[in-house]
DNA sequence: TATGAATGAGATTTCATTCAT
DNA sequence: CATGAATGAAATCTCATTCAT
């Protein structure tokens, strides 16, 4: 009555501990409503439907993350664009270091709702954001491995390994992220995995033609 | 009446359908009786309730992994005991590709259930196998790295790096089996990636005394 | 197989356990089963449905306490039929003892049934297996009563005390049966309370024509 | 919808005929539903399961039954605190018309209450009601026993004659209550229930020192 | 804005019973 | 004499959702 704000708000409190305790699909809605003090009708003035409500705690947050790796991409482009051989590899370390600094810091400014994301998420139409995030990751590494093979004659990508480097670091990032409460530690160690993940573009990405 | 394994065989098979289409918890066991043709009490009859009717999927080919690595990780020890820190560098290498082959073996062997494992799982006692392996696995590399660092004077073992390592190997594992159906290749390519993670014992894990 | 007769026996005995335990409507054939080592078939050779398994157990002992009743009862009609009113009051009393003797050792010595047909037996057909008694011993009763009135001038019988009283002696029996295990002692009291029971014939049974 | 009372009222009413005529643990809530025109969910809106609905009957009237109970037994406390022997025996009888009254009224003005509680409850948090007020009513008579013994030289209480006539006298209540619809009628065949088994006080309960 | 009431479908589970072998 | 398999109905209960007020 009169204190909308705060029941949408109450809502989306109660929701975030209700998903964080049983997952997406074992969730009650009528629990999620008596944790916050009102009935189930309350809900569906702010919210279409189950999905709806998740998307509400959730859904900013993804879309702001893929804001942000978009965004980096592009600018990485450009750069990558007009660059020789040796500024690149400089480069990827370099922008290696911001994006991560900025993701992990997006991270952990909503650290309930990644938590929510990444682990509750199964039931919802989130269930794959991570394939999502992989793939997109995929598409613009794979553009830049292509520029780097073209680059280095008598050399060409793997692009199943290429997959599956893209693939560790996400999963890098995820796993800081679920295992490491404090941002800088996270930060740092983030740092020293990457290093370690980039050496595998020239292990195991870029090899001879001749290479099965 | 009177078709006893049939009808088990083929509850268990319009289970593995279901289980996968829906996960654990949505899986409904009015579709999954329908769908072998069967009432609901004759699937009580064969299973104690629904954790039981996923078990018996999963259940077995989950165990036999655990004693396999358990068996590898006693053989391992038992060399590396007797081993100088030459002979056990070469080793570690050698024993990954037999471990690593009989691993995917036996994934591939059960490759339906541990899709099911690995993907569907979120709800029944099995949501968090994969925890559970990668403890067992890093209880060994725990006890790995400190023998190594014991030998190496001045070093020490970066316990945070070794647990991500660990994690990412099994990873790297599951990654392979759900993105690769072919098991040549899915095990070709894990020989790859092995050979690239274990650069990281020597990059990340042992450290210098002084390093933070 | 071969063993019929131990089957039958082991099936009553876990019938027994399971019945005590659950009373007649929740007790499961399915556990009785269980706790007599064989499967749903083997009872329905020996028994033919829920209630038949309860009336193989409790049957027999509830139709000979009816029948030691009725024989009771048609000895003394035979003596009041030639008694005085001096020799009528003595004999009850007498009657009364040597009855009480026999019943309650018809029930001890068949302790568990009677304490499931008394405590366990709501919704089989012997859940009013009390009433029956009671009127059965009513109807007696009423006869000895009238014969009684039929001596006495100016008195008449109160129908209702006498329904009660006859109601507190059979619920005395069943107090005394379901509260002390030890025959003797269960004798000893039913002989004080059947005494004191005695007394209310003369104070509320016949009462004079013109009470309420 | 819209007919809020109605609807609670209307399941009340069906569960009471359901309850009245399977028992509690055979009565289907499918059919209590059905009886009231309602869906099964409706139910759980207004209880929270079958035993909720059942104390919603039965719940209060049978707590009622025992404050009534508790505020007598104190104060006859009071007054029996304060009394000598002759002014006590008097007030027993007494007292007792009283305590009659109030509660064979309360049995009368809760009938389908009491009725289920009494004969139909078998199942339920309260199929062992009736030894609820038997322990409660023998804990007040225990102490009166031994007050008046210990008014009375060379005289102790015979226990088990006390805990059985405590018992009879509930028994009482309840085969009035279950067997004479006319509330009148029931308290005037009570009281001379009552005047007689007052008698069993002196003859069974306060016995001398040397009985057995 | 929010409530209170109700729906209707569906969930898992248990039951007594049957019957071919 | 007993098993193993299966039925089919019913049980209690929970769910997301709707809607008049």
């Amino acid at each position: 009555m009169g204190e909308s704000k705060e029941t949408r708000e109450r809502l989306l409190e109660s929701a975030m501990a209700e998903f964080a305790e049983k997952g997406y699909t074992k969730a009650s809605l009528r629990k999620i409503c008596a944790g916050a003090g009102v009935t189930t009708g309350a809900l569906y003035f702010f919210f279409k439907d189950k999905e709806d409500l998740f998307t509400a705690i959730v859904g900013q947050p993804f879309d702001e993350l893929k804001k942000i790796m978009v965004q980096h991409f592009a600018d990485e482009r450009d750069i990558l664009a007009s660059s020789d051989m040796s500024e690149l590899k400089g480069h990827i370390n370099g922008g290696h270091d911001e994006i991560a600094a900025t993701l992990i810091h997006h991270l952990y400014s909503n650290y309930d709702a990644f938590t929510l994301l990444l682990t509750k998420s199964q039931g919802s139409k989130f269930e794959n954001c991570v394939d999502e995030i992989v793939e997109m990751t995929d598409n613009i590494y794979s553009a830049m491995a292509e520029n780097m093979a073209a680059m280095m004659p008598n050399m060409r990508v793997n692009t199943y390994m290429r997959h599956w480097l893209t693939h560790m670091m996400i999963d890098a990032f995820i796993h800081l992220f679920t295992h490491e409460r404090d941002e800088q530690k996270a930060l740092s160690n983030m740092r020293k995995i990457l290093n370690f993940l980039v050496k595998g573009w020239g292990d195991m990405i870029l090899i001879p033609d001749d290479a099965g």
